[in-house]
DNA sequence: TTAGGGTTAG
């Protein structure tokens, strides 16, 4: 806060009101008298330049004026005063203007856009109020709030909100489908996704190339590859894109070739790409282990392109090497940026050294990171598990019990019948738990005579090899694979979500699942899918 | 006399 904010502040005399300038110190920035015809043109002038302002001070000011002067009740005014302290971060100031003037004295327009003013400060629940307490709504106010949830990450109001919107008769737009869709890939939730095509569909909404971009994405990030892939030759290629969003669902799907082979059309089509492209294509490559490929659209980007490479293209290449159990070559790259790694490389170059056995590189990468979260930890300590360095596993165990940092704990999801239900490891509370322990118990035994043995050094503290297996046997990913068995047909698909990454454990059990069911499973972790089918994975045991 | 849509490293 700047000094003249904090000086304003200070001029407080009633401590029960929160105006800053309600004091005899009050001054005006434009100097008029309050019978002036146009004081009131004056001040809407006066607030509009704040805007352009460096400080709050102005606002502050020309709001004492308003008061001043007999204003305090002008519903324009104070929908610009609202506006003008959002702009300067005062939601405090804001939301108090707001109880001071009754809603219907606000046009319509102006509670649209303090909605979006709130929405795009993260202050969702005001704005959820202001909506709640308008008697008008039109396609905007919708849009602005659905839109809103969605970029706050509150998925599930955003589509009761959208489905609100349908049954209050307001016709959603090629704009609300675009949110709506996205939102779905979020989700990752299919059956709700191919609701809202049909929608698309049935409502005769352009299919331009912002909502083309966003089905592809949306199919792809709900494990529909080949539906995302028709999608892709049907509509037109008219905006990079609609590209990006294929070779990126491609990259996802561990289909390197493929998105390698859509970039080759993509330029034979004279087609410009972008950063965002090659974002798609470096990580195609690092997930499949095509390190010579990364490093030549690396190279590409610059020579042909002109395109200098961001952050998250040297991301990549961290990956891209770290992955290949290259490490060296991973920190030269990160020793070569031009600009400061950022934390996510650092948890990448992490992620490489736990794969690959290398505390020493471990180190390095959390001296570098500034506030470890848990994941950090646990990264870490299974770093030194994986080299059977325990006592130092456990410092670091210890290390996070003092810190009071839990171990951010694995969830996951499986739809059905339109709900999505939710599971953690070694979770009892679902209603037909006794029926899915039964079922999963039952697969345990079944996979264990086909010659299945545990990862048991995945399990993190240095306890009996009978314990680990038990934690083993009861992840979230295997609860959720139970429910789909108990209640799907036999040789049907069965698709599982994750929030974190699935462990190499799990893979493994899953692929005998797949081969002993004769059943197709496709799990989505956190950042890629797996196909697996007769007891193989379209990772090809790389990720 | 408003706001707003898509693709982005782990």
């Amino acid at each position: 806060m700047s000094r003249e904010i904090v000086n304003l502040i200070q001029w407080r005399k009633k401590p029960s009101c929160i105006w800053p300038w309600r004091s005899s110190h009050t001054s005006s920035i434009i100097n008029f008298h309050s019978t002036d015809p146009t004081g009131h043109q004056l001040l809407v002038q006066s607030l509009e330049k704040c805007k352009y302002s460096r400080s709050s001070t102005d606002v502050f000011r020309t709001h004492a004026t308003i008061v001043k002067l007999g204003y305090e009740t002008c519903a324009s005014l104070t929908s610009l005063l609202v506006t003008s302290y959002i702009c300067f971060n005062h939601l405090s100031f804001s939301r108090q203007l707001l109880n001071e003037v009754p809603y219907w004295k606000f046009k319509l327009v102006t509670l649209n856009l303090i909605i979006a003013s709130f929405m795009k400060m993260g202050d969702v629940d005001i704005a959820k109020k202001v909506f709640v307490k308008m008697r008008k709504r039109d396609l905007i106010t919708w849009n602005t709030v659905i839109g809103g949830f969605v970029r706050n990450a509150r998925f599930e109001e955003a589509f009761r909100y959208f489905k609100r919107m349908l049954s209050s008769n307001m016709e959603p737009d090629k704009y609300t489908f675009s949110l709506v869709i996205t939102l779905c890939g979020r989700v990752g939730a299919l059956d709700q996704a191919k609701w809202v095509h049909g929608l698309l569909i049935e409502k005769r909404i352009e299919l331009n190339f912002v909502v083309s971009a966003a089905l592809i994405d949306m199919y792809s990030k709900c494990g529909r590859i080949e539906t995302a892939k028709s999608i892709f030759e049907k509509v037109k290629h008219d905006d990079v894109s609609v590209w990006n969003a294929m070779i990126n669902g491609l990259a996802m799907h561990g289909l390197a070739m493929d998105a390698i082979a859509t970039f080759s059309k993509m330029e034979d089509e004279n087609m410009l790409p972008d950063s965002i492209t090659f974002v798609g294509i470096l990580t195609a490559c690092s997930h499949c282990g095509l390190t010579q490929q990364g490093r030549e659209y690396f190279n590409l980007m610059r020579t042909k392109y002109s395109i200098e490479p961001q952050l998250e293209h040297y991301g990549s290449m961290v990956d891209l090497f770290g992955r290949a159990g290259r490490l060296e070559e991973a920190y030269e790259v990160i020793k070569g940026m031009p600009m400061d790694p950022d934390v996510v490389i650092w948890r990448a170059f992490l992620s490489a050294c736990r794969t690959h056995r290398n505390p020493g590189f471990g180190e390095v990468a959390v001296s570098k990171i500034s506030h470890l979260d848990s994941g950090d930890y646990v990264l870490l300590s299974n770093t030194y598990c994986s080299v059977s360095k325990w006592d130092t596993a456990e410092n670091v165990r210890h290390m996070m019990r003092q810190k009071r940092v839990s171990k951010s704990r694995g969830k996951s999801w499986i739809e059905f019948g339109g709900v999505i239900h939710q599971f953690k490891s070694g979770d009892k509370s679902h209603p037909e738990m006794e029926q899915i322990y039964k079922i999963l118990e039952g697969l345990i035994g079944r996979i264990k005579e086909e010659g299945f043995k545990p990862v048991t050094e995945l399990v993190l503290m240095d306890i009996s090899e009978e314990e680990k297996e038990e934690n083993l046997n009861y992840h979230s990913e295997k609860l959720a694979l139970a429910y789909g068995i108990l209640k799907s047909s036999p040789g049907s698909e069965i698709r599982v979500s994750k929030n974190l990454r699935t462990c190499i454990d799990c893979h493994s059990w899953m692929k005998l699942v797949s081969k002993v069911l004769k059943r197709v499973i496709i799990v989505r972790d956190r950042i890629r899918f797996h196909r697996i089918e007769d007891g193989l994975c379209s990772c090809g045991d790389y990720w």
